[in-house]
DNA sequence: CTACCTGCAAATTATTTGCCTTAAC
DNA sequence: GTTAAGGCAAATAATTTGCAGGTAG
């Protein structure tokens, strides 16, 4: 399990003259074996399965620190609640959500990157990211 | 000012056997006097100057009437609150986003809406909405 | 008159913060 | 030994809900 990553949080934590915790360790690994999309709260329940004392603030402080690092990036379906995914060695994606069982498909187009480039140009802009979510019903639910 | 706007209101009140008051015709009215991209609490304080008795959850009632009636769409630009623009008579669009100074223009590009259909059918997904949001620095603030 | 609607305050939900104790370095 | 981190409970912030009285149909 991510040694990779590990290593980038370790890197960033001693740069930024913090600590490494035993916890934070812990918040990390089971970020990593999560499936992407987490939420702060379903993220606390796998941790506190090896990991029963921590708190939730706690995780929500080290997910700030994912973020910070560039290790996790915010995600928001309109759930009212964030999600993360990891972003390290797992590059750029846009999603497609089926709005009936929840399934999410990550995808990329290339040509989709290009145009949106294109608008930006256009328009004066200098791009430094992007959401682009598509909506709709899955195979299973249509 | 929206006399088409109010008719769609007023049908979809009819048809669901609610009702129509005069909160209800503020809230729209202030609604499509603004800007587009307002937020509950930016409404609320443009109602007031004319209906000064007029409670905030009123607003927020509202404004779920008018995104059930077709009126309103929801957007979220990832500041903690939802924000809503004007449906009708405003046909689909997308935002390009200034990170600086918030500024916001809308655009719309028929290849790219034709792309995102190409990737939904290739998984198996028939679309029925999507979002896409182009975040940047616009000409001033680069 | 019979719902539905309003205003107000209290409740909820997701997230953040203060504080005091504990653990890194 | 400092200084940041953790746990817990209280604080926020946006939004929703319950209720008692008001009003549209």
């Amino acid at each position: 399990m991510g040694r990779r990553e590990q290593q980038v949080l370790e890197d960033y934590i001693v740069q930024h003259n913090l600590k490494i915790t035993k916890q934070r360790r812990s918040v990390l690994e089971a970020f990593l074996g999560s499936e992407d999309h987490v939420s702060a709260e379903e993220l606390y329940k796998l941790v506190t399965e090896k990991e029963p004392k921590i708190g939730l603030a706690t995780v929500y402080r080290t997910l700030n620190l994912l973020t910070q690092s560039g290790l996790a990036s915010e995600l928001d379906f309109g759930d009212g609640q964030k999600r993360y995914e990891h972003k390290f060695m797992h590059s750029h994606h846009d999603h497609l959500i089926c709005t009936e069982c929840g399934k999410i498909v990550e995808f990329t187009h290339p040509m989709i990157e290009k145009l949106q480039e294109e608008v930006a140009i256009r328009q004066g802009f200098k791009l430094t990211s992007h959401k682009l979510d598509l909506f709709g019903l899955c195979a299973e639910c249509s």
